[in-house]
DNA sequence: CTGTTAGCGCCTTCAA
DNA sequence: TTGAAGGCGCTAACAG
């Protein structure tokens, strides 16, 4: 590349940064050449320089296939790119394991910082020297940002909500209580309970449903009990699905709650009652924290651990549309 | 590190590498010392090293909102996850400008190879020394791997189906013609008229809508025809969800067939007949793909450019569930 | 305005 | 078995 445009990789250097104190004549000359030869500098061999960023954060999700994560994704991604910074994107599968080993190797790749949803409660392996910002659940035994849904208020409102419309048996389906998430969202539920001075019956509650088919067999599994509930809420989209899955393969009434909003929500022909927020705004509002400590200087500091709560909000979709 | 182990930065090297060639007390000394400090080696420095490649591709994809390009990264993902790479992710918004930009810049980065959904048809942009295969789009003026969907097949034998039905009136939505699956997909819903004996009406056809409420707004438009089309074909999953909405909001009767299946597609009470295929496996495919090209050695060359196809089907849901 | 020197962290090569 | 030298591509600092 010097040798083309006949100057010294300093000359090239500089004026590919647009740096003054090139004459217009190795501008051009260094343009021309780096042209043809379709050049640009490396920006690896570039961020290899002492005090240099890569320009790289690292996203480490547990599970991609739920439009929650790649929604958080398309967030981080949003807001990334628009500061000139690109995403290496990563999935647990909830499993910490290969959590570590991920952070790990993102930190040997010299990403500037990464965004977590971190899959399990000892986040001692985040402290890695560079910043982090956990998503979705909180940090433990850390200090970090983090940016958080109302799990508890949003679970607590709609069971409200149920309660109000008059159900007295409400079952809940969930994530396993090793989950934040899961273990907020029933805490919600019960405060609900309890504040309408209803008692929690232990046969209505299942907690270990990951995916939809596996809530879709809960449900059956209430539907079958002597008292059935004559309401469920389900804590998370996977649960919601599988809950209207096994309603329409019994016919059986069951007023439905769910976390987590969904496109077609309102064209189920189902009253839903459903805690929705923001999810992108999650994903950016976790990568503009993550910025914030990455543009901090000496003069301003990287503030304190913040913790966000994205908001929530309970929409009831009737079983008429709009 | 070399320092607190008291060793040379080589033994250091070929320690952390289980290189042969290391006293047994040296090699523990080492990863004794790189235990306390939290030390790996810096990957991107390693990677400096001519021969030696990055570990990561870059995945350009034009929409990550569209739940399609989801588990497309999702299934790149995970393929790279299984051999060790990692993925750079970034979005173009369908602009041609930007991708031009965004391939460069991953480019400058030393991906070991990129992964593109491309935007527009001049494609010259994508040559760059570096393997690149194309997902959901064919190339143009390149060579290059590509992983097709089956736009024409599966938008034929929708339609057919619907002209099973005896509808004779059949609309259109979908992409801008710009756009190559909006394209193919639109031959193959002519085809399937032509081959049936019925002539296209110009009115019915509607290719401008890139959201849910664009293709909704169009699809009241057809409605409101003097002779409305008792049938629509929507070319993907955002058009047809418009569909879906206008028969919602009008009441009216209206048989839909539609490209991309969607999670609660059995679940709407509408008759519905949906073009179906692997998302995850065009994403794995292209991955695999794309590492056939990183592992090529001199003996085992990189194959020609290929051309895979992914496979549809074609789903009747009907107006009762399962 | 331009070029030389030196070093970022790593590893191949060669010498001890 | 170990270490020193040199260089990957880049650029800050220091000549010229």
């Amino acid at each position: 590349m010097a040798a083309l445009a006949k100057v010294s990789p300093m000359s090239v250097s500089r004026a590919l940064r647009n740096q003054e104190g090139v004459s217009q004549e190795t501008r051009e000359l260094v343009l021309a050449a780096a042209r043809t030869l379709g050049y640009r500098p490396n920006e690896i061999a570039r961020s290899l320089r002492p005090g240099q960023k890569t320009g790289m954060i690292g996203l480490v999700v547990t599970n991609l296939a739920n439009p929650f994560y790649s929604r958080l994704a398309l967030g981080v991604e949003s807001i990334a790119a628009a500061h000139g910074m690109r995403v290496l994107l990563t999935n647990t599968n909830e499993d910490e394991e290969r959590e570590r080993d991920i952070v790990r190797d993102l930190a040997a790749r010299q990403v500037d910082g990464m965004i977590v949803v971190p899959a399990g409660f000892g986040h001692g392996h985040l402290e890695l020297g560079i910043p982090v910002v956990l998503a979705a659940r909180p940090p433990y035994g850390i200090e970090a940002d983090c940016v958080l849904v109302d799990d508890f208020g949003g679970a607590r409102e709609a069971t409200a909500q149920l309660l109000a419309q008059g159900h007295r048996r409400i079952g809940f389906l969930g994530n396993p209580p090793a989950v934040y998430t899961g273990a907020e969202r029933f805490r919600g539920f019960c405060a609900a309970l309890q504040e309408a001075g209803v008692d929690l019956d232990e046969r209505h509650v299942r907690r270990a449903q990951q995916d939809a088919a596996a809530a879709e067999r809960a449900t059956l599994d209430l539907l079958d009990l002597d008292e059935p509930p004559t309401a469920v809420f389900a804590a998370n989209n996977r649960n919601t699905i599988g809950v209207l899955r096994a309603i329409r393969t019994t016919g059986r009434q069951l007023a439905v709650g769910g976390f987590d909003d969904f496109e077609l929500a309102d064209m189920l022909g189902v009253p839903l009652t459903i805690v929705a927020y923001d999810a992108d705004e999650l994903g950016r509002h976790a990568a503009r924290l993550l910025l914030d400590h990455l543009t901090a200087t000496p003069d301003t500091p990287p503030p304190a651990a913040r913790r966000t709560i994205i908001p929530t909000s309970v929409i009831e979709y009737g079983a008429t549309p709009r």
